[in-house]
DNA sequence: TATTGTTATACTCTATAACTATA
DNA sequence: TATAGTTATAGAGTATAACAATA
């Protein structure tokens, strides 16, 4: 691992260069959400992500994994609910909490959305030699991987 | 490559991986908007990135890329414009038409995402070795190849 | 008194529909 | 008459501030 007083011109270069290159992977990533039915808004879906991740959680919580405030997550899952996407419970611990979770259509929803992204992906992988494409996995992986090591390092020497 | 016909087990599987693995790129890549100075919404900086990558465009083509109606368009570059980041020229062809280019604040905007991008991605990519980095590189290249190819096709075959 | 959510208000984003200017 | 944009209106998303319920 490479330290910060350390200088690595490879590494700027190969940010800059994978910045340029993710492009594309990003907007197939995220179109899919385009053509989703019912048709949810981006801030929708952010928060019934973060619902499905979770399982259960409470409104507070939810602002916090969105970056808002609980007053906007509160009227986003007040429209979330009209949709019958959401649910409210009140807590069982602590009476002030609202527990949320997905509806089964709130679960379906998210199910189309998974495969809408793997079929837009495939097109495009269907272009690329099954070697490749397995490159592609392990890379990606591998990227995720070194995701994780970098948030423990942030436990112990925040990165910003 | 794989004809429409043709059964190929490995390839969905790869994909519902790649769909799982490329999380961490996306969420990386997508979040340094957060971080920019003055502070401008989703829409705005896609309607930004956009006119950077065109140079110059009129308000219709912006609103056909942008998957945007042009009155809302229209509404995003009044914005764009009081914040000073875009400006708006008559057309010189044809005077119906608005012809749209960045500020030099905007470019700096854009410039300033770029870099915040990089050194997001470099954080985790100092996490990895020279060869694995070098190695993300290359598969997302070949991404971004493999998507290109495809629009070819495209043209074509329509794939939806 | 502190914590968890909700409601009141205001501004941004977006679409539909009606409008103006130019071709 | 057709095309390029803008403006009027309305609903969704978000923040600040004030509020209610529970701990």
């Amino acid at each position: 691992m490479i330290g910060p007083h350390e200088v690595d011109p490879a590494l700027s270069e190969v940010s800059a260069a994978v910045e340029l290159a993710a492009e594309a992977l990003v907007s197939v990533w995220t179109r899919a959400q385009e053509r989703l039915t019912p048709r949810v808004s981006a801030s929708q879906l952010r928060a019934l992500m973060v619902v499905a991740r979770e399982g259960r959680i409470n409104l507070g919580r939810l602002a916090e994994q969105l970056g808002a405030i609980p007053s906007s997550a509160s009227r986003l899952c007040d429209r979330l609910q009209a949709a019958g996407l959401l649910a409210r419970e009140v807590g069982a611990a602590d009476r002030r909490e609202v527990m949320l979770r997905l509806t089964k259509r709130g679960q379906e929803l998210i199910e189309e959305l998974r495969e809408q992204r793997r079929a837009d992906l495939g097109r495009v992988l269907r272009h690329m030699t099954p070697a490749a494409r397995f490159g592609l996995l392990l890379a990606l992986q591998g990227f995720a991987a070194a995701m994780a090591a970098g948030h423990v390092d942030d436990a112990r020497r925040p990165l910003v």
